[in-house]
RNA sequence: GGUGAGUUAGUCAAGUGGCCAACGACGGCAGACUGUAAAUCUGCUCCCUAUGGGUUCGGUGGUUCGAAUCCACCACUCACCA
């Protein structure tokens, strides 16, 4: 039992500092089931989750199954200052008002992969406003500047000459503080985190509360595009809220190459399963594309269930495949005779006429499934299917 | 506070009086080929019913027939010195 969920506690994992000491408290947890924290903080700046947060929702979940409470941290107080960490320029902070917004569709999206009966959620504006002005200046006296320039993004802003904001220095320690707060026994987060994390260790030495967190770092996701990590803000990521089509779709665009990544830090398959189907690909045996679908397949039922992931995956076949026209797409409506690109614009497949007279040019534009030739078509009165590209659809009514 | 350098389209980055809607790279979109994969090749990439017109080069004013380019002031960024 310790052994395996030790196996469970490693997988995927990047980085485990202090092993040793999740592992006293693993045995103390099946001994006399001691119960431990886990501290994860959650930066309230984007609400939306996405697969890159599900890599780390995932692990706490394993930990709950071995006896974990989550401490589910949201930074509001901190999002206020902004992250630096791999930022090359220093972030624009936020109002209170949007902080407080984010952080209440972060509550309602997380719960469907963590158990509420053993997470916390906590704000950490609770006990660092408390602070004053002599518990910061305390705080700042357990670190110094030398060393908060060690760090890899700072030492590389400040030899290029890009700015750094004061308050920049100040995140790492109030993340660190966190920790002394709440007393954390483990803390996880990305691997770019490294830094942060590692503070509440000396934070906690700093402030003798007795114990020093083990940190478990998990791999960075990256995005659709293969390369840059997945965030909302590239707009290269998958939404656990995206809508089962797309979520299909999306799962289904990325290269072979990033599906395995996928597989490894997404996948609920076993490790041994997952070399099975590597072997599989290797020797002809299965297609690279079913491959693909499986895994798609498997994502979509995490967040929507078995049936729409079965729709989503028909709908995709439907579409691509037998490049049939999708079931459910916008409709609009208008009066009167229109112009082929004006209408290309009102329908929101099309950003400008301009735009859209391009992809006519081109060969992109099909009404009904035939290609438009003409760029200067009227469409008179009747329903249409117009199409641009491979993925934007919508229905027009001209009445 | 002083001195110097800089601010150009989604990003990086050329351009230093007319030939500039502005080289190039990346990104993005589309077409071909495919497994809506990758790789590759090709085209497009400010707006406007458009062989034309309009608005762009940090902001505001000015010089000039003509400014992204010259001048003044303002804002912001960076370096060195305090």
């Amino acid at each position: 039992m310790l052994e395996e969920a030790l196996r469970e506690i490693q997988r995927g994992t990047a980085e485990i500092i202090d092993l040793e000491g999740i592992e006293k408290l693993l045995k103390a947890y099946f001994k006399e089931g001691k119960n431990y924290t886990v501290k994860a903080g959650f930066d309230p700046t984007a609400p939306d989750l996405h697969l890159g947060h599900t890599v780390l929702l995932q692990k706490l979940a394993t930990f709950q199954k071995y006896g974990a409470k989550i401490q589910f941290l949201i930074g509001d107080f901190t999002a206020q200052i902004g992250d630096p960490t791999g930022k090359s320029v220093t972030r624009k902070t936020l109002t209170q008002a949007d902080v407080l917004e984010n952080a209440k569709s972060y509550k309602e999206q997380v719960f469907k992969i963590l158990d509420p009966e053993y997470t916390e959620v906590v704000f950490n504006s609770e006990w660092i406003n408390q602070l004053g002005a002599s518990g910061m200046l305390s705080l700042t006296t357990t670190f110094n500047v030398a060393r908060m320039l060690e760090r890899d993004d700072f030492d590389k802003r400040y030899k290029s000459g890009t700015s750094i904001s004061i308050s920049e220095f100040i995140y790492p320690l109030l993340q660190g503080y966190d920790s002394v707060h709440l007393k954390s026994d483990i803390e996880i987060g990305g691997t770019d985190q490294k830094f942060n994390l590692l503070m509440g260790r000396h934070m906690q030495r700093a402030y003798e509360i007795g114990k020093e967190q083990s940190v478990l770092m998990m791999p960075i996701l990256e995005g659709l595009d293969g390369v840059q990590k997945m965030s909302k803000s590239l707009n290269n990521y998958i939404g656990v809220t995206d809508h089962p089509n797309d979520m299909f779709g999306k799962v289904l665009s990325i290269s072979d190459e990033l599906m395995w990544r996928y597989y490894e830090l997404l996948s609920a398959k076993a490790l041994s399963e997952i070399d099975a189907i590597k072997e599989g690909v290797a020797n002809g045996s299965l297609h690279p594309k079913k491959v693909k679908e499986d895994l798609a397949l498997e994502i979509v039922e995490r967040f929507w269930g078995t049936s729409e992931a079965q729709a989503a995956k028909e709908e995709f076949e439907r579409v691509h495949a037998k490049s049939e026209i999708p079931t459910d797409i916008d409709t609009f409506s208008v009066e009167g005779e229109i112009w082929i690109a004006k209408a290309l614009v009102d329908c929101n497949i099309c950003p400008s006429t301009s735009q859209a007279r391009r992809d006519i040019k081109q060969g992109a534009v099909k009404i009904d499934q035939e290609k438009v030739s003409d760029e200067q078509l009227q469409l008179t009165q009747g329903e249409y299917i117009l199409q641009v590209g491979k993925r934007k659809f919508a229905k027009l009514r001209v009445l």
